[in-house]
DNA sequence: AAACAAATGTAGCAATGGCTACGGATGATG
DNA sequence: CATCATCCGTAGCCATTGCTACATTTGTTT
């Protein structure tokens, strides 16, 4: 009986560590669109970004450089190392795969894009693939 | 341009409350569950079901109970009430739609229950209600 | 009843992600 | 080149979720 329960507990993959890696998934695409779409990346256009301090960008900038997924150095704009772009376009194609599936599903684009900002890290590489088979059917 | 980019922000709430509620929810279906399983929920068994120590349930505990979502006494098993019943329930539901969603959409039932834990907090109403209506015409 | 094992609580530490307040750096403008 | 606004870093606070180590309660077993 107990050794049911605790197979249970197999998806719950420590909250903490998930919640960091989701956080430098988020910043990793962040700013590889902002570079995109403003040429560079400072701190406080990720700040606007998230609707987060200043602060809290710069710690979180700081984790990262650390765990090598950018480049950073005092007043100098953000850029991606290696492993951030790669990660960056990793996670910017789940996420494009999971908005055109949830829009393809019925959900209207306002909700579509909400819930695939936090469907999106949770995806495995099983149901992304499943998600794309169903976007390929319909063409 | 800005005001594209700030736009964007929408989708990201508040990340840290945000994962406060995806807490109060686990755990009350966890609650619900083991009392269904072992007729009555303790500190341990939410422990081993979640795979932390008793101390991290044990805090979490009194939050919730601080919230109301359940009854907790010292040394006596974890209930809950009417407000964490319902969400017991909706969360539960909501669970169930979704994995059964994937397993439809073709990921095997391992996969989909991982993924499952991680998506059923960020599926909205109108993206459950898409899911359904993909079940729905299934059969 | 005493002793022991198991369950739970408490103290206190770390990492992460929020914040305000303040100060230093940079770059534009007079 | 001096000033001033903007950007960014640092200090220091809080909450949440992890942990280990130790204390206490409970219930079982002599």
């Amino acid at each position: 009986m107990k050794d049911k329960v605790r197979a249970r507990s197999v998806p719950f993959s420590q909250t903490r560590s998930r919640h960091a890696s989701e956080t430098a998934e988020d910043y990793v695409e962040a700013v590889m669109e902002l570079i995109e779409e403003l040429g560079e990346c400072r701190v406080l256009d990720l700040a606007r970004y998230f609707n987060v301090s200043h602060v809290t960008v710069s710690r979180i900038v700081k984790r990262l450089h650390d765990e090598k997924f950018l480049y950073t150095q005092p007043y100098k704009p953000i850029e991606l190392t290696t492993k951030g772009t790669k990660l960056a376009k990793r996670v910017k194609e789940r996420h494009e795969v999971v908005l055109a599936f949830l829009i393809a599903l019925g959900v209207d684009k306002t909700n579509a894009e909400i819930d695939s900002e936090g469907i999106e890290h949770h995806v495995g590489a099983k149901t992304l693939a499943s998600m794309k088979r169903f976007l390929k059917k319909l063409n």
